[in-house]
RNA sequence: GGGCUCAUAGCUCAGCUGGUUAGAGCACGCGCUUGAUAAGCGCGGGGUCGGUGGUUCAAGUCCACCUGGGCCCA
């Protein structure tokens, strides 16, 4: 036999190799195949719940690796949540309405050349929201996440938008909901409201045109404005079809307007736009004429140029001295910041145009205008050509210069759409209301404001950041003119008054929840409204709406539609965990609907994470050609190690995505599976029941392995709970590859190799071992579910697979008295010894590079000084350990009397062990081997042998 | 333009309430080992802490401004 046979060496079937992009759908089979979901939950079935509410992704396309990022820290949060003993049902859900969808789906359909009404329209999106959820559902399993993909909700549910319209319910019955104009882009020919993914922007030439507001003699004295000469605001517009609308002058308050002095007239104008205002105009103006700011002019009534009514002047921060005369000609009803000034005055948010884009006749309408289209055609606007002559008949226009920019046009029919105020459904966030308790709240804004404080937000920034978003937001604008998603349960008169009623949302909800939502596109007024009592008065005919939900509503009722629905849920949510982006989206949504219809949060804690991004910090697009999908990556490294990319980071920022990083990320894998695999294989002959020592056999050198486990434990415990798991997963990293890999593992070789199997010395490396590989297999298993669960079944079963999995283990839990006062102690000496060891490793390498040694154990050291001087009387204490430690043949201290330790190293001394590889005094002779080693290793073989035959 | 936020070695991150020559792992370079071997060990070279100015005895750490990036608004 030779020597090298006689040695105890690692043994394991678990590879080095990891090929996850093969072995981890096995994996998956196999957690599928062993119900490992279900088993998970009942292993905690009767523990404290965690509830983890997600977020529906949309179902337009491919998982996205932002989106995977997401999904993959949900399911991190669980498993470390589960193995922290709690009970986590996981409900996935899908957000299946929306424009996106409907958008591509009739993209499609166009291309087809195929006409469809909107319940078939509605038909083909269903089947395109299904396709896309199998898929992504496929593809988030293929992550790794383990979920209750039994039990996912989808926003298109006949029982979801039952729930939804049933949530809607308590907006109407607490008298939130109010009907109100609002512009919105509008096709003419196609006569229908368009989304902002439906505009295309083309060049177009639009007439820019200066105007005169005239200013009465009366007003401009009030306001310290020269009376001298008639005097004008000019104003400065590429619509002129929009004047008939104009309600007011915006101006900025910061800006300075001068009055500009003419022969016959005085102008007033921004200062600094005066000299492009009289270049354009052809004015000629005297010098002088005084500055006032924007903010004096603030209500004065300047006279509309041909209908006979005030423009007062207000004040807008996004008035600019860009282009124009910076004083804005605003009309609330066509246009969204005029809309949003409208508001903030009072202005009536007036449009005079009907669906075809005529003026109606609304008697302040110019006669002359009155059925006059806005629509362009061939070049020519109708409108804009009668607006300019009635202008002129007045003497209020003052230049008309054609002007080349982009437009908005409608992508169907190519031609300029309008902004046009239309009728819509509001949510009142200031108005009062009683909630469901009767209690009279301020109103939901104020809610809001008071329970976001209660809420945990993670980071702390988020707070801030809702708040900021509450505050300001306008009212809630929910009606959409589309088909693809939960119509809105009213109904219009033959005055085209609303009917809206929260018995008849509830009656027709129980409808939808048997028949489907489709039944509101498939029936009529009247059909819809058999059988139910509450709009038995409402006069007749009606006409239903044609309007949809906002689909943030759909998303936003999903705390009332799944966790108050799903008996294994919980109301309010543990946790919500998304994209900072949802500060806007969905956290505020789901906050409305709760204060509304509980009058608290639907959440207890919202975590945020940022936005993936390339090497160079930018966001990641499409144009550039990486890979956007999760599916790229799991392909090219499996999901370990997307996993372990997401727990590196800190996500709380930007999350960045590279080659590089997964280069990088890979070698951290390997050295982690490489150090797993170590473990294994020297653990490859104990029995924890058969070999276990107690404490009493620990070397100081074991006490400090266990010491730093117990360390890392709390550290990563406390990092993980405090979902920080990249300073968890950096813990571990170190101490894997420093602790373990370039220190414990190291030194202990020779007592694993070399010592006989049994002996206690190498028993107690092994137990200290395999409480090692327990805890890091439980610490990664959130991270590396993969990794982990087939490193735990060939820890306990020595095979691949095993029924039993890390992933239903608890949370490691160190003894504490690793902690107690030897181990500390000994801790402590261990690492003074072992940091003194990389001055003595300055010296080997010093000898090693004068090729006078190799490895280490060729040397041997002496280190000469005083006991005073540390750490001297340390390494006294550990002098018959210390070439152990040091992994050289022989270690000599020498007092000495110099002010520092002097150490030096030269080749080892005796004879080299053939079987140990030490230089020890004399080699011995052993029955049945040729050659002779050292008296140890003769024990360890006689030992082996003799204990074998027995 | 506004709100929130980020900027420390090539990469990913530490650096608490301001206080010794700014740390770690990985990567890189040079060696060793060949008994963890598509592994392991040793040594080493890398940062004017985005920039400017300020507060202070003292600033990566506080303040202001600037530059660049991200998310959300406008």
């Amino acid at each position: 036999m030779q020597l090298k046979d006689t040695l105890n060496l690692p043994q394991t079937d678990f590879p080095m190799r990891a090929s996850l992009t093969t072995r981890e759908p096995a994996r998956l089979a196999h957690w599928e195949k062993t119900t490992l979901y279900r088993r998970i939950q009942e292993k905690n079935a009767d523990k404290p719940s965690f509830i983890l509410h997600d977020g529906p992704p949309f179902t337009n396309g491919d998982v996205h690796i932002g989106t995977a990022l997401n999904k993959l820290l949900k399911d991190i949060v669980l498993r470390h949540k589960t193995m922290r003993g709690h009970r986590t049902p996981y409900v996935p859900g899908w957000d299946c309405h929306g424009l996106p969808i409907e958008h591509k789906v009739s993209k499609e359909l166009r291309e087809k050349k195929q006409e469809l009404s909107a319940a078939e329209l509605r038909a083909e999106c269903a089947t395109f929201s299904s396709r896309f959820m199998d898929k992504q559902r496929t593809q988030f399993q293929r992550l790794g996440v383990l979920a209750d993909w039994a039990r996912e909700y989808k926003t298109m549910d006949p029982a979801y938008e039952a729930a939804e319209l049933r949530a809607f319910a308590q907006f109407v019955e607490r008298g939130l909901v109010y009907r109100s104009k609002k512009p919105v882009y509008w096709s003419i020919p196609c006569e229908t409201a368009l989304a902002e993914a439906e505009i295309e922007y083309k060049d177009h030439v639009s007439p820019s045109i200066y105007v005169k507001f005239p200013v009465p003699a009366a007003e401009a004295k009030k306001f310290g404005l020269p009376t001298d000469k008639p005097l004008s605001i000019v104003i400065w517009t590429t619509t002129p079809w929009t004047l008939p609308a104009n309600l007011a002058i915006a101006v900025h308050p910061n800006v300075l307007y001068r009055v500009l002095l003419g022969e016959k007239e005085n102008l007033l104008v921004a200062e600094a736009l005066a000299g492009a205002t009289l270049t354009a105009c052809n004015f000629v103006a005297t010098p002088g004429g005084e500055s006032f700011s924007g903010r004096k002019l603030e209500h004065l009534q300047a006279r509309h140029p041909f209908i006979d009514r005030a423009s007062p002047v207000v004040l807008a921060e996004y008035v600019t001295t860009d282009t124009g005369t910076g004083a804005v000609h605003t009309a609330p009803g066509h246009g969204l910041e005029d809309y949003q000034t409208g508001l903030a005055y009072k202005l009536e948010i007036y449009c005079p145009l009907d669906d075809h884009g005529r003026y109606v006749n609304d008697g302040k309408i110019p006669a002359e205008l009155v059925g006059v289209t806005v629509l362009e055609s061939k070049g020519k606007c109708p409108a804009n050509d009668k607006v300019l002559e009635l202008l002129t008949a007045r003497g209020a226009l003052l230049a008309n210069h054609p002007y080349p920019h982009q437009y908005p046009h409608c992508w169907r029919s190519k031609t300029p759409v309008v902004f046009r105020a239309m009728d819509q459904w509001f949510i009142g966030l200031d108005k009062s209301f009683a909630d469901q308790k009767g209690h009279p709240q301020k109103s939901l804004r104020a809610l809001a404001q008071q329970s976001i404080g209660a809420v945990k937000w993670i980071p702390a920034g988020g707070e801030n950041r809702i708040r900021g978003a509450v505050e300001s937001r306008p009212d809630w604008c929910i009606s959409r003119q589309r088909a693809w998603g939960v119509p809105i349960p009213a109904f219009f008169g033959a005055d085209n008054e609303a009917h809206l009623d929260a018995g008849v949302i509830r009656a027709l909800a129980d409808k939808f929840e048997k028949h489907g939502s489709n039944i509101w596109f498939e029936q009529d007024a009247e059909k819809l409204l058999e059988g139910i009592d509450q709009a038995k008065h409402w006069p007749r005919p009606l006409k239903k709406s044609g309007d949809t939900l906002d689909v943030w509503i759909d998303s936003g009722c999903s705390h009332a539609a799944v966790l108050k629905r799903d008996p294994q849920l919980s109301w309010p949510a543990d946790l919500y965990l998304e994209g900072s982006d949802q500060h806007r989206g969905w956290f505020q949504s789901s906050l409305w609907t709760a204060l509304a219809t509980d009058a608290a949060p639907p959440y207890r804690g919202v975590l945020t994470h940022g936005f993936v991004v390339d090497e160079s910090g930018r966001k990641l697009s499409k144009s550039d050609g990486k890979p956007q999908t999760a599916d790229d990556y799991v392909k090219k490294y499996g999901a370990d190690l997307i996993r372990l990319w997401v727990a590196s980071e800190d996500f709380r920022h930007d999350i960045t995505l590279s080659e590089n990083i997964f280069t990088q990320i890979s070698n951290t894998y390997r050295s982690l599976r490489n150090t797993l695999m170590y473990l294994l294989g020297n653990l490859a002959d104990f029995d924890p029941a058969r070999d276990a020592v107690g404490p009493e056999h620990f070397t100081p050198l074991d006490k400090w392995a266990l010491h730093n486990l117990h360390s890392l434990t709390s550290e990563v415990t406390a990092a993980f709970d405090a979902y920080e798991y990249h300073l968890g997963v950096k813990a571990i990293d170190h101490f894997v590859s420093v602790t373990l890999s370039r220190q414990y593992h190291d030194i202990l070789k020779d007592r694993l190799y070399t010592f006989a199997p049994d002996w206690p010395e190498r028993r107690a490396a092994q137990t200290a071992m395999h409480a090692i590989l327990r805890s890091l297999l439980g610490l990664l298993a959130p991270v590396l579910s993969f990794t982990t669960d087939e490193a735990w079944a060939h820890f306990t079963t020595r095979s691949e697979f095993s029924e039993d999995s890390i992933h239903l283990q608890p949370w490691p839990k160190p003894d504490p008295a690793w902690a107690a006062h030897d181990f500390r102690q000994a801790a402590g000496e261990i690492e003074a010894i072992l940091k003194f060891r990389e001055r003595v490793n300055e010296k080997l390498e010093a000898l090693r590079q004068e090729k006078k040694i190799g490895k280490s154990l060729d040397a041997q050291v002496t280190i000469t000084g005083a006991d005073s001087i540390e750490p001297m009387s340390v390494l006294r204490r550990y002098a018959g350990d210390l070439p152990e430690l040091f992994i050289v043949s022989q270690v000599h201290l020498v007092a000495g009397s110099g002010s520092a330790l002097e150490i030096s190293a030269s080749p080892a001394a005796g004879v080299r062990c053939p079987r140990s590889w030490r230089w020890v005094p004399e080699l011995v002779a052993v029955d049945g081997f040729e050659e002779k080693v050292s008296p140890r290793d003769r024990a360890a073989l006689l030992a082996k042998y003799t204990a074998q035959k027995t």
